[in-house]
Formats: structure tokens, C-alpha cells, sequence
DNA sequence: CTTATAGTTGTTACAATATAACATATCACA
DNA sequence: TGTGATATGTTATATTGTAACAACTATAAG
């Protein structure tokens, strides 16, 4: 998914594919997508934006009732251990991952004015990633690379809006 | 500072040379570096680990006995504003920046072991970055880029014990 | 079918991180 | 010295996240 093509796409398509393809892995893997998992997932999936736990948990509550912080966090817990979802480290929050089939590098685009989180492979800069920690002599766990801004669609639409 | 160099250096120069620079930036921005936000930036530059907000509250209370969560968080607020430290998104915590004089990108590799954080330049990463974000149309406010992982003086000393 | 086991969820309590709002004090400069 | 801007004191509360243990459920071996 690129910057231009978050606004206008047919979202359903986002949804349908990350619940499948979850579903999937889960059964591959041998382990279980039960209720709320996949509610949660649903719930994270609902748009682009990075979504809070505590958003997620008065969502879920119409649903599970019964539904308590704990709930959520392990739902949470297990979506990112299957790589499901990513935490976006500078929110607190979450987004769905838009690419299962692959492992990958994950550098994040958030617009601060419509709040939409683009994932991109950025192939070349984790390459380059991946040499300055070698200089290093750095051995990698995990990475978190978020970038704050605000996203070309956002930029395009005030411009049209200032010189129309 | 680079990874080798962290455990063995002088590190009396690291608190020296902010402390002086902090100050004499505040004189040329006509801010005030109060005792409670000089305190809090020599408490973060105690060693180069990340430090948690309430873990300062702690360390300055003999100090300022006074001393609440928002005396700290209004001291970080300021040192952030001033360029004199940088919060580590995906640890709640905050480091001090080691190079004030010159405006720069923050690359964070952050040992699960040692828990020392350095902050490297990484001119080549960033230039792939910038290129990347062009690309995508992405103007940007802020970057946080963190990795976590074994520095290399931690896998030198592993390597070393086990091969003894 | 029974039962052992691992995995999942319910539930309560609390820890850790961060901010709001307003009063008071201090600083810088006229 | 007065005055507005800046900084701090103080109380309360919001937000984010975990620990611990009980209860329930899926799974598969016997
Ligand atoms: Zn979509
Ligand atoms: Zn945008
Ligand atoms: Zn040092
Ligand atoms: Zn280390």
C-alpha cells in the first residue's frame, strides 16, 4: 500500500485479505485464531490509522463484554507474535501488518493530519540499515523505524486547497 | 560515541562537555538552564543508558525534595525543546544527545544487554532515507529510528568468555 | 468416553507512564 | 519597583500496561 493509493482504494479488499491470510497462518502454524483475536484484528483492520488498546478495548466491549485491559493486550500480544500486526513504538499503538506473506522490514510513514500509517519495504535504506550495523558490529533483534510527517496525499490536498 | 568506544572512556568528558554546551546554548537562546533542568540533564547523563521519567523523579528528589512527576516531565520537555536529549520511543526513556552543536538525525542502537544507547549518525542511512521519503511525497517532522539489539563490545565479551 | 495437558480467558488488583489545571513564586526588563 | 512572562508547586487524574491466580476450553492420548 503507498501513500497515494491509502485514500482512495477499496478497503474492504485490506480487511478481507489480512483476516484471510491470518486465518491461514494460524492454521499452518497450529495455533488459534479464536473470537477475540480476530476481533481484535477486525478492529485494528477497521481503517489506517494506528489504533490504542484502550480503543480497542471499548470497541471490543459491544462484542465481548466481558472484555478487560488483559484482554486486549494478550489479543494484542499473540496478533504480534504471529507478525499480524506491528506496534507503532512513537503512538503506543497499533496497526495491522500489510504484508504477511514476507518477512520484511517495517519503516512507517505517519501523516500527523489524516493519521493514516504507511508501511513501506524501503528496500534501499534497509540495506544500507543493515551495513551501518554491520560497521557496528551491531546484531539486530528488532527495529523500529517511524517517520512523523505529513503524507503526500495530505500535502497535494492543501495545495489544491491554497491555489484554488 | 561509537559502540567500542562506550565502556571505556572517559566518561567525565561525555558530562563535562554537555553540561558546558547545554549552558552556553541557553545563554545565545536567552532560555534559562534552571537547577531543576541541570540536575535533570546530569542525572540522564549519568551513565549512557536510557532512563525512565520516574527513575529521575527518584534521583532528584535529595536534590529537590519538592519534586513531582510534572517537575520531571517539564524538565525533559524543556532539554527536548533544546535539542540537549532524546526520548527512546520504543523504551519510554530518555537519553542524552551527544552531539549538540550540530543539528543531525538520530540513529539509536540500544543493547538488550548493557543497555548503553548510542546514537550514530549514519550519513549514508539517512541519505537513503531522504531519498525514500522524497519518493513517497512524505514530508517529515520527525524521525525515530531505534534498533535493539547485542552492541558489539557485548558479543566481543560473550565470544570472549566462551571461547576462554 | 475419560482424563491429562496445554492453551485460553475471566477477574481483580495494581504498576508505570503522562498530563491537566490552577496557585504561587521567580525572573527579566522597563 | 512594577509588570508581564516564565518557571515551579501542588493536587488530581488520565493513560498505558502487567501480575497473579482462578476458571474454562480445546486437543489428543489412553
Ligand atoms: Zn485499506
Ligand atoms: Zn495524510
Ligand atoms: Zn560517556
Ligand atoms: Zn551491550
Amino acid at each position: 500500500m503507498q501513500s497515494d493509493q491509502i485514500k482512495q482504494h477499496n478497503h474492504e479488499n485490506c480487511v478481507t485479505t489480512a483476516l484471510t491470510q491470518a486465518a491461514q497462518l494460524c492454521t499452518e502454524r497450529g495455533v488459534q485464531l479464536t473470537a477475540i483475536r480476530q476481533q481484535v484484528l477486525e478492529l485494528i483492520w477497521a481503517d489506517h490509522h494506528a489504533v490504542k488498546a484502550y480503543d480497542l478495548l471499548e470497541r471490543i466491549k459491544p462484542l465481548q463484554s466481558a472484555a478487560k485491559p488483559a484482554t486486549i493486550y494478550r489479543a494484542l500480544d499473540f496478533l504480534r507474535e504471529q507478525g499480524f500486526i506491528h506496534r507503532v513504538e512513537s503512538l503506543n499503538a497499533f496497526i495491522g501488518c500489510c504484508d504477511l506473506k514476507t518477512t520484511h522490514e517495517q519503516l512507517l510513514l505517519i501523516c500527523k493530519q489524516c493519521e493514516n500509517v504507511e508501511e513501506r519495504h524501503a528496500d534501499l535504506v534497509m540495506q544500507a540499515l543493515s551495513q551501518e550495523l554491520q560497521n557496528a558490529n551491531f546484531l539486530v533483534h528488532s527495529k523500529a523505524i517511524e517517520i512523523h510527517g505529513i503524507c503526500g496525499h495530505c500535502t497535494q490536498e492543501k495545495n489544491t486547497v491554497v491555489s484554488a
